[in-house]
RNA sequence: GGGCGCUUAGCUCAGUUGGUCAGAGCGCUGCCCUUACAAGGCAGAAGUCACAAGUUCGAGUCUUGUAGCGCCCACCA
């Protein structure tokens, strides 16, 4: 029983932080792994340590909270596993930046004395965005919190890493990779943005050797011409037959390179002459090995040249160089010519500074093997992508993987378990001792040499070398445990399609090579958020809202269903705040709604007891049948993961049938002195809402607890862990729906010429209908109805009434509504009004009179869709014979 | 250069397997503080469903093409 009165507005401030602790406190969102329940998991997407919550969490997290949420209402073992990701290569950047500021060189300390200010500065920022996900709601099984630095989640990466190796999916490569000066080390490609530049297109000429002769090169990057070990040109082209064989001299440095010839080359680009630099380009790194050509690195990690280029231009930026480069190829008379030249320059994602293609070891994972299993599961169905569309980018990236480069030069990470022996004698083993050891545990000694001065690899893995293990990391993988048996394979996973291939074609392929099962078995990718200009929310531009702003403005249930109101799925969504409004106001109306029923109820008693349904009234029944419809299908759109459309369901169903009509009607029968009919509607509408706030829970789980409380009977738990409404097989009950819409639509059209001809809504209007053998049986019946909800005084009905002198009509199927309204009508108004539906009626006629004249139409199509154009024609056309008949009585 | 997606009311978008007069929210117009709610109620105006062809008895919905916009991938110096 309600034991204090609703407040006038929902005020969220006291209510969310109570539920909060309270469900956390009684031990809800904690699963048991030994439960006789079926388990249904999600492994949250361990948002970077250094985070803080962004419109795009609360976006992702609330779709992972409703799918907990109801199935754990759905009597499952729900289990969220919450966590942080370590974020190695973003957080040693914050790091580095931080005691940059204290005045403390990342190069002047140990690796040991940063990896304590960087564990300083995980303690201190590492909890932020965990706390703001429990002001989010999130019913996470905090119990269960994991990061991915963890001593058992360290120990399962390491694992993987030395499994891998073993099954001899990983090698240590010589290779150009993608290079970031920045945080000077190797990046995956996933982790470079290619941006569009205007840059110039530089034309040098290279003297032949032996010859007044010279070829002429283009370039988009002059200063790698001081690696250049070779010129390219393609062995058809006519222009250069007689070269092939011969050297230029490189201009800047006293070297003199080989013309070699390759199909590579594009004759019709530029002079179809190729400058190439085979440690500084991909491509010239292929035509290096291929032509067996020298590999000259002219950086430093940092970008600047090193003294592998002549004395002027050592420790020059790259920048400087090549302001420097072209003066001096321009006074020599090198500089040929330069155009304005549109091109992608590659980016570090983290650094955002121009990457370069380095030379250097590193470590690589082989993808293929991997990849193949994982291409199948998708093909075949095992794992489905929401939207669907998104398995053609996975396969097509799938299909062409490249290996994947795992090492980082960095130093907060999961170190990578390789060691190298540096004793014994050192000739001997730069030989022998050449093959390093790869052991999670320092091994005693080096198996060749014997020496125990082993070294281990200063390298760190990247970050997404340790989150494609989290569905099963979590549970410290490999150690078998009753854990990873009940929670691995998790149901789903919610994520942006941004990571697809960063995230979750790894995490597909690291749960069949390591567990041999897949890791979910759907994924839903969430939307993009953009402003309300279409650009996507970012920290660098600024645009994204504090959702903790929002949340205090309008309530944290009003963001999170506003928010899943807007995010269409598949579909980038475009945020306004203007549209967290409408969670807001639809949070206000059902909270008063709630607070009407409750001012109805009894002082001392909540009703109880089940409803005879077949006993009902039209309204009761009708609004019943309307709920059953309504959770049958909200029960759809969520299980096809359509959260926009599930809440729009919801959001329809309580605005326009429970509050604009079934509340209303209530209203008379509370008012109406009958006992028995006020006491069912009473049943009626508690049933009703609450139905609602069960459904709503995942949604906006704090305010539907708190309405909950006030309508929860004895033996009911709460609303956290209350049943899910099942929709019942729907017995066929259309004629009475069409029942309901005619009452509706009497009130609705008695409304109208009230509202058109300016009745004073105090006034009460008297009606008349006139309606042929019986048709207004339901209007009879419900009487009271109609005359409360259109302010009706007096309704006179019969087959035979007479059309008063001064009256606005209506037509309703058979029935011709009367309105009486002595020198209040306005016959133009009232001839507007007639003469706009006759039109109407007039072409919807000739459409489908169309249609069934067509004799192929009749031949082929269905006969109940003929029978449905018949039966409309002949609404239509009497609706159309009243209405022109009263149009005539109005000239 | 490939791939994917989008184009429905002024704005933002729904529209499930082709067949109940094309829907919602915001905005707009009129009336109303009718004791659940003015964050509200009632009523209203507003759309040749981008364009073209095709399949079909029937297309916003399926096929193809065209145009515009957006995203992803790709080594053209």
């Amino acid at each position: 029983m309600p034991d204090s009165q609703l407040s006038k507005q929902y005020t969220w401030e006291s209510v969310e932080d109570k539920w909060y602790k309270h469900w956390l406190e009684s031990g809800t969102f904690h699963a048991d792994a030994h439960s006789d329940k079926p388990p249904y998991t999600i492994v949250i997407p361990p948002p970077n340590v250094t985070g803080v919550l962004t419109m795009g969490h609360v976006l992702n997290n609330t779709i992972q909270d409703i799918l907990i949420r109801k199935a754990r209402m759905e009597g499952k073992n729900a289990c969220w596993i919450p966590g942080t990701d370590h974020a190695s290569i973003a957080t040693e950047g914050k790091v580095t930046a931080k005691l940059e500021k204290d005045g403390i060189s990342k190069k002047d300390i140990s690796r040991e004395e940063f990896l304590k200010h960087a564990w300083a500065w995980k303690d201190e920022y590492g909890g932020i965005i965990i706390r703001q996900l429990k002001k989010l709601g999130c019913s996470c099984d905090w119990e269960r919190e994991r990061f991915t630095m963890d001593e058992g989640y360290s120990k399962a990466v390491l694992e993987a890493f030395v499994k891998l190796y073993e099954r001899g999916l990983i090698y240590r490569g010589h290779r150009l990779v993608n290079w970031c000066p920045a945080s000077q080390s190797a990046i995956s490609d996933e982790e470079v943005n290619h941006k569009e530049v205007n840059g110039k297109l530089w034309h040098f000429r290279y003297p032949v050797e032996d010859s007044d002769e010279s070829v002429i090169v283009a370039t988009t990057r002059p200063e790698t011409m001081l690696g250049d070990t070779a010129v390219a040109v393609h062995p058809d082209d006519k222009r250069y037959k007689h070269l092939h064989g011969k050297s230029v001299l490189l201009p800047l440095t006293d070297r003199k390179i080989p013309i070699i010839t390759d199909e590579y080359v594009d004759i019709e680009f530029g002079t179809g002459c190729l400058k190439v630099t085979p440690a500084h380009d991909p491509n010239d790194f292929e035509l290096g090995e291929k032509h067996a050509l020298d590999f000259i690195n002219i950086m430093n990690a940092d970008a600047t040249l090193n003294d592998n280029v002549p004395k002027p231009y050592r420790n020059l930026s790259r920048e400087e160089a090549r302001k420097i480069v072209l003066e001096d190829l321009d006074k020599k008379g090198s500089l040929e010519k330069t155009e304005e030249h549109l091109h992608k320059v590659g980016y570090s994602e983290r650094g955002n500074v121009p990457i370069e293609y380095y030379l250097s070891d590193q470590w690589f994972v082989r993808m293929k093997d991997l990849a193949d299993p994982a291409i199948e599961v998708v093909k075949s169905g095992k794992i489905k992508f929401h939207p669907e569309h998104w398995t053609k980018t996975y396969d097509h990236w799938m299909e062409n993987i490249k290996d994947w480069c795992i090492s980082r030069q960095l130093i907060w990470g999961h170190r990578i378990p390789v060691w190298y022996c540096r004793g014994g004698d050192k000739d001997q083993c730069q030989i022998e001792c050449k093959e390093p050891v790869v052991s999670i545990a320092k091994p005693d000694a080096c198996s060749v040499c014997g020496s125990k001065d082993m070294v281990q690899d200063p390298d760190v893995l990247d970050t997404w070398a340790s989150s494609w293990l989290w569905p099963f990391g979590v549970h410290n993988w490999p150690v078998e445990s009753d854990d990873l048996k009940t929670f691995y394979p998790t149901d789903v996973l919610v994520t942006g399609p941004d990571i697809i291939f960063f995230w979750v074609a790894r995490m597909i392929m690291a749960g069949q090579e390591f567990c041999g099962d897949i890791p979910f078995s759907d994924v839903y990718f969430t939307s993009i958020l953009r402003d309300e200009k279409g650009q996507k929310f970012s920290k660098s531009l600024g645009n994204s809202p504090d959702p903790f702003d929002l949340f205090e403005k309008y309530g944290t249930d009003a963001v999170r269903f506003g928010m899943m109101l807007m995010a269409p799925q598949g579909l980038d969504v475009l945020f306004s705040e203007t549209r967290l409004e409408v969670g807001r106001n639809f949070m206000n109306k059902l909270w008063n709604a709630a607070r009407f029923v409750q001012m109805n109820l009894h002082e001392t008693e909540l009703p109880s007891g089940e409803l005879d349904i077949p006993s009902l009234d039209l309204p009761e029944r009708w609004i019943l049948f309307r709920l059953n419809q309504t959770i049958e299908q909200f029960n759809r759109r969520l299980n096809e993961f359509h959260f926009n459309e599930a809440a729009k369901t919801l959001y329809e169903f309580t605005w326009s049938d429970f509050c604009d009509w079934y509340v209303e009607i209530a209203k008379t029968r509370f008012q109406s002195g009958d006992a028995a009919k006020a006491d069912v509607a009473r049943k009626v509408a508690v049933k009703v809402l609450k139905d609602i706030l069960k459904m709503l829970h995942p949604y906006a789980p704090f305010m539907t607890e708190e309405l909950w409380e006030s309508f929860k009977i004895e033996t009911e738990s709460n609303l956290i862990t209350t049943p899910w409404p099942e929709s019942t097989s729907s017995q066929d009950i259309q004629d009475e729906i069409a029942s309901m819409d005619v009452l509706k639509e009497v009130i609705s059209a008695v409304r109208t010429i009230r509202s058109r001809m300016n009745v004073p809504p105090a006034s009460k209007a008297n009606v008349l209908v006139r309606s042929p053998n019986g048709s207004s049986e339901v209007l009879k019946e419900y009487e009271s109805i109609v005359k409360s909800l259109a302010k009706v005084e007096d309704m006179t009905m019969g087959d035979s009434i007479e059309k008063p002198d001064h009256a606005a009509t209506a037509v309703i199927r058979k029935m011709e509504i009367f309105v009486p309204l002595e020198g209040l009508i306005d016959l133009d108004v009232e001839r507007t009004r007639l003469t706009k539906r006759q039109t109407e009626l007039d072409g919807f006629i000739i459409q489908i009179q169309k249609k069934l004249s067509n004799d192929n139409f009749l031949l082929r199509a269905p006969e109940d869709v003929v029978q449905k154009e018949k039966e409309k024609l002949a609404d239509m056309e009497s609706e159309l014979e009243r209405i022109n008949s009263n149009l005539e009585m109005l000239s």
